[in-house]
This record gives structure tokens, sequence and C-alpha cells, in this order.
DNA sequence: GTTCTTGCAAAACCTTTGCATTTGA
DNA sequence: TCAAATGCAAAGGTTTTGCAAGAAC
């Protein structure tokens, strides 16, 4: 049983989330969550835009940015960072596993991977830390297979 | 008893990886680097301009950008991306516990951890992921003392 | 009608690069 | 003397902002 049947899926969610903090609709947002909700990893910025200049609908930088910056504030996307100049967007599901990144920095490729004995070191020493942890982000670089044969 | 006693200080070492490398020595380097070897946790390309105008010797933006760059890599330095916009970048020493990095996402106060079961996670999912892992970074993100008072 | 949304262009910002000069070996 | 190091200015690339037009409620 997935997710959806329960909660409805993740548009679903960020368009209440979005009217409940006093959003009106909009189609380039909508275009915007409609490609989130697709995709399996990160994207960037300019990916975004590029994937929805020809898939559905143009919508230009300045609102892309604007766009995941209010899902980020609202915690509907999360950023990841992999080292590669640009930010990545990524939506953020809540009944589903938490993950993290493998970049391979010779081709640039990004991966998601997760990992049960991770998170819960990662809980421990949260508790340890002088320091409220509300999220934590852990990439892990190398060589994709590709590139490390 | 200090590395230092064992194998010199990481500048030491730094200008002996340089020279093996082909490279002369220069003063704006060795500010670099000595600013660096001083520091208890990441600074920017900018905060290292900022703190050698004052202190040591004037060492421009791009002269910064270019030691970091082949400080890093030499692996002499390792960048920290912290999600505050601008790489941070800190000197590796050789015996010196790995660690990561706890991020104030209110102040921007970046602190240093580690943790011995964080490690062993790490080194053990390495093994079963379809990387060839060379590097991982780690940063939490939350409230410092301060901020979440 | 009022407020939010969007696009465009310009600005801001971090980082890199080209070129001339200086410095080290 | 030759290669590396450095500073300055300009360029490059990403992200943000100002403003006006359009859309939602």
């Amino acid at each position: 049983m997935s997710h959806q049947a329960v909660t409805g899926s993740w548009v679903d969610r960020a368009e209440a989330t979005l009217a409940a903090a006093g959003h009106k609709r909009g189609g380039a947002r909508r275009a915007v969550l409609e490609l989130l909700d697709g995709q399996k990893c990160a994207l960037t910025a300019v990916e975004i835009e590029d994937a929805l200049r020809g898939e559905q609908r143009r919508v230009s930088r300045a609102s892309v940015y604007r766009i995941l910056e209010e899902l980020e504030r609202l915690r509907l996307v999360q950023r990841v960072e992999t080292g590669q100049a640009m930010v990545r967007y990524e939506r953020v599901c809540e009944h589903e596993e938490h993950h993290h990144h493998l970049v391979c920095d010779s081709c640039g490729l990004v991966m998601p991977f997760s990992d049960k004995a991770l998170e819960q070191a990662i809980d421990k020493l949260s508790e340890r830390v002088p320091l409220k942890v509300s999220e934590h982000e852990i990439v892990l670089h190398g060589a994709c297979r590709n590139c490390a044969a």
C-alpha cells in the first residue's frame, strides 16, 4: 500500500499547504509541483526550467527560484548540496523513507540511497550535540560504476 | 602527544607537498596556509581574504581561489558545503580525527563534531553502494544554543 | 478590487579566467 | 633565465530583485 492511498499525492498536500499559507493557485507553480512529484532524485533550478520548457509549460527562471524558495520554506521541498556549484531540490514526502545522496564527481550523476544504521547513528548523536537539530544531509562522493571502470 | 611532534606542522607538510608537486613558494600562499592552520573550522574564500587583509598580508580574491583550488587538488584542504551559498574550506590533517559540521540556520554559526558510530555506519554502507566512495560529507542543520533559546 | 503570481530585465553575488607583472629557483 | 605566483580587471554562471502585467479569489 502506497502512502498516496492514505494521504493523497504530494502535489495535493503541497497545494493544500500552500492554500493554508495564503497562496493562490498558479499555473507555473503547479507545473513545478508536478514535475518534482515525478522525480526520483533532486533537480537544479535550471534542470527544472529546461524540463518544463519542453514538456508542460514554460516557466521563467525567476519563477522557478521563487517557487522553490517558498516550497522550501513550507518544508515541501528540501535543498540538496552536492558540491556541484548549483543547489538541487527535491520534494519532501512525509511517509517516505528518508534518503541521502551519492554523487559521482567524475560525471555528475546523483543517486539516492538510504540506510537505517546511518539514520540511527544520526538520531543518537543529534541528542548529544550543541545544536537543536532539525535536519541533516549526507553526501557520499566518489566514482560511479561507469566512471570507476 | 600531538601529531605535530611526529610529523611536523600542517603548514610544513603542505609546503613539502607543494614543492614535490613542482610549486615554488609564494607569500600569498604562505599567508593562506598559516591562516588555515590556525582555524578551528572551515572558512569561505571571502572570510580568508578579509582575515588576511587586516592581519598578515593582503591577498587578492583570485589568488585565494587559485590557492584553495590547488590545495584541494593536493588534498591538503577539503571543501565543506554548508548550504550557505558559499563554499567553505578547511585544512586536512592526516592524523586528525575525521569531523563533520553543525550549521545554525539562524545565525550561520558553523561548528565541528565527530562521532565514531557515524563513521562506522558510513564505512559499512560505503561497501554496499553503487559508487566507489572516496569521501563523505555530513551536515546537521538546526538552531545553536543561542538561537534556540 | 485586492492580493498573489508571473515574466522580463537588470542587478547582485560568488567564482573563474586572461593578461601583465613580479618573484622564486 | 624560465616557470610559477600574484594582482587586477573582466567574464561566467547562478541566484535574487524591481517592476509591470496578468490571474486568482
